[in-house]
DNA sequence: TCGTATTTACGAAAGTATTCGTACAGAGAC
DNA sequence: GTCTCTGTACGAATACTTTCGTAAATACGA
C-alpha cells in the first residue's frame, strides 16, 4: 500500500481521539472533540469517511454503525510529524529542535530527567524500544 | 501588534530563506526557492505582499524594488512550531517529542552530543540562551 | 525615442481542507 | 403504523492556501 500522506490538522485531532481511546464510532470521537471545540456530528463523520479513503483508517460494521480504527500507529505518525518539522524548519537539526522543544515552559522537570534517561540509553546503544 | 500567525508551509520556506540569506529581494527569495521547487516570480512575490499584511515581514523601498524582512525570529518561530506540534500530536509530551527526534535516522553522532551539551547546560540552571 | 528587462500590483483561478445541509434507512416507543 | 432518535451518505458551501495571468510603471540599452 501506498505511504498514507501526512494528516491534516482536523485529522490528527481524530487520530488522536483514536489512539487514546481505542477504537472508536463517530459519536464517540465527536463527543471527545467536542470538549475542545464544538463540532457538529456530520463534520466527524465527513471526516472519518475521507480519512478512510485515504487510508489512515479502517472500519468494521458492527450492525448499524461503524467502528473506525487507526492504520497507523500513533508513534509512527509521531515520527513521521516530526521528521517533517525537521526539515521544514529546522533545515535537519534535530539538536536545535529538541533545544526549542527544551525551551519550551512545559518542559517539566520531570520530562528533562525522562529525556536524559532517552539519551543515557541511546548512549549505550539500545537504540529506539518504541 | 497582535502576535502573527503561524505561518503556512509555503510561508515558512520563504521565512527560511531570509532568515538565512538576510533581508532580501522578491528576485533572490525566488531564485533560492527555485532551487527545491520552480517558483514563478510573481508567485513568491504575492506571498511576500500578504505575508507583509499578516505581519510576518516588512519590506523597505530601495529605489524601484523592495527589501523583506522577517518580522519574527528564526528562534521564536521555530519554538512557537515545536510548541504547536507538541500539543497537537504529543498531548504536550516533551520527552515523547524529543525521543521521535532522536530515533529520526538523521540524528547523528554529533547532533546527539550536541543534544547532550544542552541538557548539561540546562541541569546547571543556564537555561535557554538562544 | 523605441523596444526590452524588471519591477510592483492585484484579481482570478486552482487546489486543498473543513463544515454544513439534507436525504434516507433502521430501530424502538407508543 | 407512526413518530422520534440515531445512524450513514454525500453533495455543496465555505474557508484557506497557493499559483497564475495580465496590466502598468520604470529603468536601460540600442
Amino acid at each position: 500500500m501506498p505511504k498514507p500522506p501526512k494528516p491534516t490538522e482536523a485529522e490528527l485531532a481524530i487520530l488522536r481521539v483514536i489512539w487514546i481511546d481505542g477504537p472508536s464510532t463517530v459519536r464517540h470521537v465527536r463527543d471527545a472533540l467536542d470538549r475542545a471545540r464544538p463540532t457538529l456530528y456530520t463534520t466527524v463523520l465527513k471526516m472519518l469517511q475521507i480519512m478512510t479513503v485515504k487510508g489512515l483508517v479502517r472500519r468494521e460494521e458492527d450492525g448499524r454503525t461503524h467502528i473506525y480504527q487507526s492504520c497507523l500507529s500513533e508513534e509512527r505518525t509521531q515520527r513521521q510529524l516530526v521528521r517533517d518539522l525537521l526539515d521544514r524548519a529546522f533545515g535537519g537539526s534535530t539538536s536545535k529542535l529538541v533545544m526549542q522543544a527544551l525551551a519550551t515552559t512545559r518542559a517539566s522537570a520531570a520530562e528533562l530527567k525522562e529525556v536524559e534517561r532517552l539519551l543515557a540509553r541511546r548512549r549505550k546503544g539500545k537504540a529506539n524500544d518504541t
